[in-house]
RNA sequence: GGUGAGGUUCCCGAGUGGCCAAAGGGAUCAGACUGUAAAUCUGACGCGCGAGCUUCGGUGGUUCGAAUCCACCCCUCACCA
């Protein structure tokens, strides 16, 4: 059985939203090494799922032998991307977009191969859009462009067309610094072919106009489609918000534990967005899960494969134990140790406040992060869903913190499992 | 600069003097059912354990009483100049 071309592979695994003339792609493809790049801009202090599909492109490329240039975008990051958005944007400080922009730098670099020879690169377009003056960005690159075209992009059309909104000259322009950035690396290291998400298409054909004219080269495109779930809902949003690719911002139990609820309509999807199992493996865990019936093994596989790709084989142990001693319904099992070894591994835990009397359990889980309002665990308590070391309590006992939370109730004088729902877990510990 | 239309709770979007913490939908959370899935049904959904407290672009004003009326201001959009 002979390996996929790189094409045909992202191509079965719907990768591939589209490209410019794939006839030439490929060709392209097969001559050598190609150079191709991914812009990420800095909007925020880590990146989240809906950087991985790009990200872990980059790497595909790699492995079929070509030179990925990951781009962080420290000068685009402070313009920001009007791309289908329906709102002009806030602008971030100079200081903050500075700041995002070395987590970012810092972060893929643990997830692509850079070294020197041949290996990726990792670049910032502040580098070179910084120093340029009005004058000769308007004479030179702007002359490039016109509004016409740039106006007609379906990108911009519903800030331009629809009724209510708009859009800023700073946000128009977007489209001509991405398009420049094509221009630069094509010119500095031969890059050949962009990829990002489906919404960006028309700022990367825009560069390849830029590159054509300035440089006088063909280069290509390539888009993935956007991530969607079956139920219509936005891919990659928990309760708290985003999941973060940084592990301190969303642990890698909590990041396992998102895989883990992926729903059946979209695991299989997912399975080729997210993993480098071949697509020939995804299809045979499909049709295993079938034949088997009842709870599929593919969550469990995902979940497992990308919280290895995203963190670590460590992290996925740990978050593996974390899941096993919380979900498998007995916790009796578990000994003094492994009390100390949940915290450890990134289950959420706080200590037990000194002054429990005048505090509500509404307040003690919403302080701890457990609820986002008192509300919420009103509701909760109402309905029996609050548990303490496997007790359930009651909306009675929300003024009754001191009397729960004793040396004598707790796990070995210390430990206190607290779970609000079917899901969410908290450890709280008594501090000596 | 002129004219017109707007700015409502996470989002969309009703509401034009008391019955409004504000219809409806979406999202979200919890319960039942399940497989830590989906679908369905139920409940919650400004904050607070509670008494109660704070909201409808901003600031003042009218009124017993304002999201609703008045004045000024800020912002957005459209058309005109």
């Amino acid at each position: 059985m002979s390996k996929l071309g790189l094409i045909e592979d992202l191509k079965a695994r719907g990768l591939i939203a589209q490209t410019t003339s794939e006839e030439e792609l490929v060709k392209h493809l097969d001559a050598g090494c190609v150079t191709l790049y991914c812009g990420f801009d800095p909007t925020a202090d880590s990146l989240h799922l809906g950087h991985l599909v790009p990200l872990l492109m980059l790497k595909r490329f790699q492995d079929y032998g070509h030179r990925p240039i990951a781009l962080v975008g420290g000068a685009t990051g402070l313009i920001g991307d009007p791309s289908f958005k329906a709102q002009e944007r806030q602008l971030n400080s100079a200081e903050v977009v500075q700041e995002w922009s070395s987590c970012l730098k810092h972060q893929i670099s643990q997830f692509i191969e850079f070294n020197d020879d041949g290996g990726a690169i990792l670049a910032n377009n502040y580098d070179w859009t910084a120093s340029v003056d009005v004058l000769s960005f308007l004479r030179d690159i702007g002359k490039h462009f016109t509004v016409n075209k740039m106006i007609s992009k379906e990108s911009v059309k519903q800030r331009i067309d629809r009724d209510g909104e708009g859009i800023s000259f700073t946000e128009f322009t977007y489209q001509i610094l991405q398009s420049y950035d094509y221009q630069k690396l094509n010119e500095m290291y031969d890059c050949t072919l962009q990829i990002g998400g489906s919404d960006q298409w028309g700022n990367i054909t825009g560069g390849i106009e830029l590159v054509r004219r300035m440089n006088g080269k063909s280069v290509h495109a390539l888009t993935l489609p956007l991530i969607t779930k079956s139920d219509g809902t936005k891919f990659g949003k928990t309760e708290g918000g985003a999941v973060w690719l940084d592990p301190k911002k969303t642990s890698p139990y909590a990041f396992y534990q998102f895989w883990l609820q992926t729903p059946d309509a979209d695991v299989y999807r997912f399975l080729k967005f997210f993993t480098f199992l071949s697509v020939d493996q995804i299809d045979q865990i499909e049709r295993q899960d079938k034949e088997r019936e009842g709870r599929p093994e593919a969550q469990r596989i995902l979940a497992e494969e990308v919280t290895r790709l995203v963190h670590s084989e460590e992290a996925l142990v740990a978050a593996r134990r974390i899941t096993e001693a919380l979900f498998s319904g007995d916790h009796s099992s578990l000994d003094a140790n492994d009390y100390a070894q949940l915290q450890l591994d990134g289950l959420p835990a706080s200590a037990v406040p000194a002054e429990l009397a005048e505090l509500p359990l509404t307040t003690l889980l919403t302080e701890a992060g457990v609820a986002t309002s008192g509300k919420q665990v009103k509701d909760a308590l109402q309905r029996s869903a609050v548990f303490i070391n496997d007790q359930v309590c009651s909306l009675d006992q929300n003024m009754s913190a001191v009397s729960l939370f004793t040396k004598d109730n707790a796990r070995f004088g210390r430990y206190f499992l607290v779970k609000l729902g079917k899901k969410k877990h908290h450890l709280f510990y008594l501090v000596p």
